[in-house]
DNA sequence: TTAATATTTGCATAATTATGCAAGTTTATG
DNA sequence: CATAAACTTGCATAATTATGCAAATATTAA
């Protein structure tokens, strides 16, 4: 039959439903769970599922739990990113984003996430973001870096 | 040796720095690099020291890297000022401390109290703070007096 | 449809991480 | 100071997760 693809969805919705209603801390218990509502995997496809699906393991006071992993999200985010930038700029020591209201917070998280050596850190009001560079001599760089980044041309 | 808090501190101190600077996969590649930094713990050390700290393994579409967690407020409790810390840099002319999440605040007031002529002031974020010194001429200086007001070696 | 190509999955096992326990240290208490 | 309690670490190994490979299934192209 080629209902496959509806089948992995399926399966794949089930897993992130499972994993946003409940405490679940290893791969065995996931698989149990995923019996009980009919769908038999093994660890080795829960495996695979849960990386394809950034669900990760996290350590918790007691014990360890899964949970979707925010921080994925970001490639999704990034095609909209762009829209709500309204100027890139800088001196000789800083870069200026300019953003719309309220987006400030969410452009610095995509900079802060992309780890890179180029920026040291930001901090960002409302709708502003200051980006400290690596350095004041090639601010270039890290302005050309952080356009590509925000998916900005 | 006496000073055995100081000696995790510094471990600690480290391994957030190498986690945030590169990306490693896992905890035989950061034993290594750990130890050409000078720190020899075992395996079993450092997995418990990752977990203390936040530390989780996120998969990527090219293998897998440590990343601090920053959604974990589950993560156990940090007391000191300096486990909050999790890196300080500088380029020419400003001073960059990121912290974990919410962080940020709270460590920018103990600066801000110091009344340190080597600080004209500090702007906090969630996450990061940037550090104005007096000069950039002394910036080395500033960094150091920064490091002993947070306790951090 | 058929052949070629690609995807998915389980199995077995490799790779990696977590932890019980005991020894050694440090800190607290009388 | 002496002793107890608490903490840290390594060792050995348990627990858990990832993956190479082959078989089965699905998809694409002709």
């Amino acid at each position: 039959m080629s209902n496959k693809i509806l089948e992995i969805q399926s399966r794949h919705t089930l897993i992130k439903e499972l994993v946003s209603k409940q405490e679940i801390s290893n791969q065995a218990q996931f698989q149990k769970l995923l019996k009980q509502n009919g769908i038999k995997v093994t660890q080795a496809t829960l495996s695979r599922d849960l990386n394809e699906l950034g669900i990760i393991r996290v350590p918790a006071p007691n014990g360890f739990f899964y949970k979707i992993n925010t921080s994925g999200e970001q490639s999704v985010l990034r095609s909209r990113l762009s829209e709500e930038i309204i100027s890139i700029d800088h001196n000789e020591t800083l870069i200026v984003i300019r953003t719309f209201p309220g987006r400030a917070q969410g452009v610095a998280i995509v900079l802060d996430q992309s780890n890179s050596t180029e920026i040291l850190g930001t901090v960002a009001g409302d709708d502003t973001i200051i980006v400290i560079p690596r350095s004041n001599k090639n601010i270039k760089n890290s302005l050309e870096y952080i356009k590509i980044i925000l998916g900005i041309n």
